[in-house]
DNA sequence: AACTATTTATAAGA
DNA sequence: TTCTTATAAATAGTT
C-alpha cells in the first residue's frame, strides 16, 4: 500500500511475511482500540501468527467478551433444557477461576510487554483503566467464591476441585508509568 | 484523520458516532481479512456495538478459533483432572450440534449481507472457500454423530438428549455467485 | 450515500 | 529489528 501496491494474497517469502505480520498486526490492534474507544465498542480480537502464537486485544476482557457472544447464541437452545448435572458443573465455578486467571496474567503479560510499544498516552490511560478495573474484578471473585464455599458445604454431592490461586506478580513500572501496586496471596481449598 | 485530527475519546454525539462506528467496523473487518490472508493468521474479531448488537469476522470460524485459544489457555488447569461427570458431559456432543448450527446460520446470514457490501473480489473468494469448508465440516459432524450414536447405545448411564438437527436453508444465489447447493435431512434421536 | 482534504498506514529500502 | 519515505488507504467533516 505504499513504495507499491499489493496483492493481497500469502506473502510466499517467510521473512518479509513476518515483518508485514509484525507491523499489521499492530496496525489492527489500534484500529480496534481506536474503534472501542470512540464508538463504545466492547471489542475482541484474537490472532494466530502462521507459527502458532497467539495475539489478542481485548477492550474489556477477552473472556468476558465471548461470554457475552455465547449469550446471545446459546439463549435459545441454553437455559431450557439444562440438566441437573449440567448445573453442577456450571455452578462449580471453581474451575473457571483457574482458567481466568491464566487469562489475566497472559493479558497482563502482553499489556506490559509487546502490545505497550506502540500505544500512545491515551492508550496508556485506559490500560491503566483496565488494571485497575481487571483488580476489582479479582475481589468480586474473591467475595463470590467465598458465597461458594459456603453453598457448597451444604450440597456435597457437587464436584470439589481445589484451586491454588497464585498472586498477580510484582508491581512493575513500564514506559514511566508507575501500575498500581498490588499483591494477593488467597488459597482457596473448597470441599 | 481526515479534515482534521480527531481526538481518540468517545463521540458524544450519538448519530455522529453511529456513522463512525459503521466505517471504522468496515475498515477494521477489511484489515483483519488482508492481514489473515497476507500472513496465513487465523483471527477472530468479535465486535459489540454500543447498542449491543454483535459484528463478527473471522478467516475461519468464530467458534474454531475461540476453542484454539482455549487449548493454549486451558492447558495446564485441564486434561489431568478430567472427571466422569464432566467427561459424559463433553462427550455429549449433541447439545454442541445445536450451537453450531445456529452459529453457522448467523455466520452465513453476516457473510451474505452487510459484510458482504464492501468486499472486493478476494474476499468473494475467501468466503466462497469458507462456506465449502462450512459445508464439509458439516459432513463430518454427521459421521462423528453416527458414530457417537452406536457408542452411546453401549453405555447407557450417559446423558441422552434428543436433537432435531434442521437444514442449512433453501440453495441460494448471491451476487451472481452460485454457491454450492446442499439439503441436509438428519435427525437424531439418540437413546 | 458521496465527496475530498487530510491524516494514517505501510511496502520497500536502508 | 528499527527508521525513513514515497505512496496507497482510511476516514472526518461536509454535502
Amino acid at each position: 500500500m505504499t513504495r507499491q501496491k499489493i496483492q493481497i494474497k500469502k506473502i510466499d517469502n517467510t521473512a518479509a511475511r513476518q515483518v508485514t505480520f509484525s507491523k499489521r498486526r499492530r496496525g489492527l490492534f489500534k484500529k480496534a482500540h481506536e474503534l472501542s474507544t470512540l464508538c463504545d465498542a466492547e471489542i475482541a480480537l484474537l490472532v494466530f501468527s502462521n507459527a502458532g502464537k497467539l495475539f489478542e486485544y481485548s477492550s474489556t476482557s477477552t473472556r468476558q467478551v465471548i461470554e457475552r457472544r455465547n449469550l446471545q447464541s446459546e439463549r435459545i437452545d441454553r437455559l431450557d433444557p439444562i440438566s441437573t448435572l449440567e448445573l453442577q458443573l456450571q455452578s462449580s465455578t471453581c474451575a473457571m477461576l483457574g482458567k481466568e486467571i491464566a487469562e489475566k496474567t497472559k493479558e497482563l503479560r502482553q499489556l506490559r510487554g509487546e502490545e505497550l510499544q506502540g500505544l500512545d498516552l491515551e492508550e496508556l490511560k485506559h490500560l491503566e483503566k483496565l488494571l485497575e478495573g481487571g483488580l476489582n474484578r479479582e475481589v468480586e471473585l474473591m467475595e463470590e467464591n467465598q458465597q461458594l464455599k459456603e453453598k457448597m458445604g451444604n450440597s456435597p454431592h457437587v464436584v470439589q476441585p481445589t484451586v491454588a490461586q497464585q498472586g498477580l506478580g510484582q508491581p512493575s513500572e513500564c514506559n514511566g508509568h508507575a501500575w498500581r501496586s498490588y499483591s494477593s496471596d488467597i488459597s482457596l481449598r473448597l470441599g
